[in-house]
DNA sequence: GTCTCTTGATTGACCGATCAAGAAGGGGCT
DNA sequence: AGCCCCTTCTTGATCGGTCAATCAAGAGAC
């Protein structure tokens, strides 16, 4: 058996992603993780700070848990946007629409949340749109010159985030799937309008 | 003064859009509208009544208390959708970026709601896809021909929760301003090819 | 022997909800 | 008019339950 501190930070985890921070109480993560109120509080003295090690938990999982098994095998960096977001896709539609993306449950779910823990949910945002931007960067020739790769990086969370929420509020994979759909017209309009004016300049008719 | 169970009514709305559905206690809403507890529970049986009556509060103010402001002096249904997201971007400004969409924020702090108040926030985000799919209809002839107005009207409520969600958690505009740009720059690049296709059908060399 | 970790009963605060008692108002009756 | 009754709403103490957090005592490792 892991070390208690691990079976209670997964039990943790697992529940925050699921019923959300306030709904879980440090009773129910004793009961999955199976430990005792004094152990829990041993290691972390209130239940935010639980939160906080969940958070830099995320953080730090980013890449090894999210990101490089959604890119396994995908190595056009434009097409790795879309996996990630084929990857929430699978996580909404193997759950029924109901688990998301905790990093935006727990944004919206504290309204006011003490410093240390909205600075480690930017932070996760951050570290997510960072990624994608780096796919951005990559494919920078194939979108048109000047273009903003973090505001587009920023606009690709944003997508999946608004997706999430409306799939998880109606029980069906609809507004995820149209949201990607748009997002993904978007980036085929930027790609052409790169090239035609790649074209142009080939051609000596570019403004 | 206006009757009580209007005074508890008003008391919930802006305590829930402030400061969350599960954060707010009951007594926190008697404290608000200057009730006592019996009279809250003579009106509603239960707190999630009150959400409900809340919910359809807001479902039946989409029209007159969001858009019909937001759309004065406006004509032009593409600039009506943006007109729209200004509002919220005022609200967000307004509040330092602590509120956002109160919708938004209870479909994701309830992370399985019961079936009633699942219901009405669906019908939430469904009147407010209507209306901006309502604008896109007006504008369908500067739109290629085809475009599914419905999915890129969930787009447009994707784009401005996403764009909520980040802007909250990082106190600042940044992440809003640049998701509506991105979607300012798709529906654009969507005029555009609307019009060139018609240009080529003028021309008679469309595909 | 000491330091790290575990046990689980216990605390006080707060939660949503209940309830008996009473105030307020408005017809209908004489 | 004056009175009564019944419905509607208000009062606020109170309930059992659950919450996060505490703590004294003990187990286990080195």
């Amino acid at each position: 058996m892991e070390p208690t501190r691990e079976r209670i930070l997964f039990a943790a985890l697992k529940l925050f992603s699921e019923k959300g921070y306030l709904s879980t109480s440090v009773a129910d993560i004793l009961r999955e993780a199976g430990a005792n109120s004094g152990s829990l509080y041993h290691f972390y003295p209130t239940k935010q700070d639980v939160l906080l090690a969940v958070l830099e938990m995320y953080r730090d999982g980013i890449y090894p848990m999210l990101l490089a098994p959604a890119w396994e095998g995908v190595d056009d960096p434009i097409e790795r946007v879309f996996a990630l977001l084929g990857a929430y896709r699978e996580m909404l539609r193997a759950t029924d629409c109901l688990y998301g993306c905790p990093i935006g449950s727990i944004a919206l779910e504290l309204h006011e949340p003490d410093p240390p823990v909205r600075e480690l949910l930017s932070v996760n945002f951050d570290g997510w749109v960072t990624h994608v931007k780096g796919c951005l960067d990559q494919a920078r020739h194939r979108l048109p010159p000047g273009t903003d790769t973090r505001a587009l990086a920023v606009f690709v969370l944003t997508t999946m985030e608004g997706g999430v929420m409306q799939s998880r509020t109606h029980r069906t994979l609809d507004a995820f799937d149209a949201s990607v759909a748009g997002l993904r017209s978007y980036i085929t309009l930027l790609e052409a309008a790169a090239d035609s004016r790649a074209g142009d300049q080939r051609q000596g008719t570019g403004t």
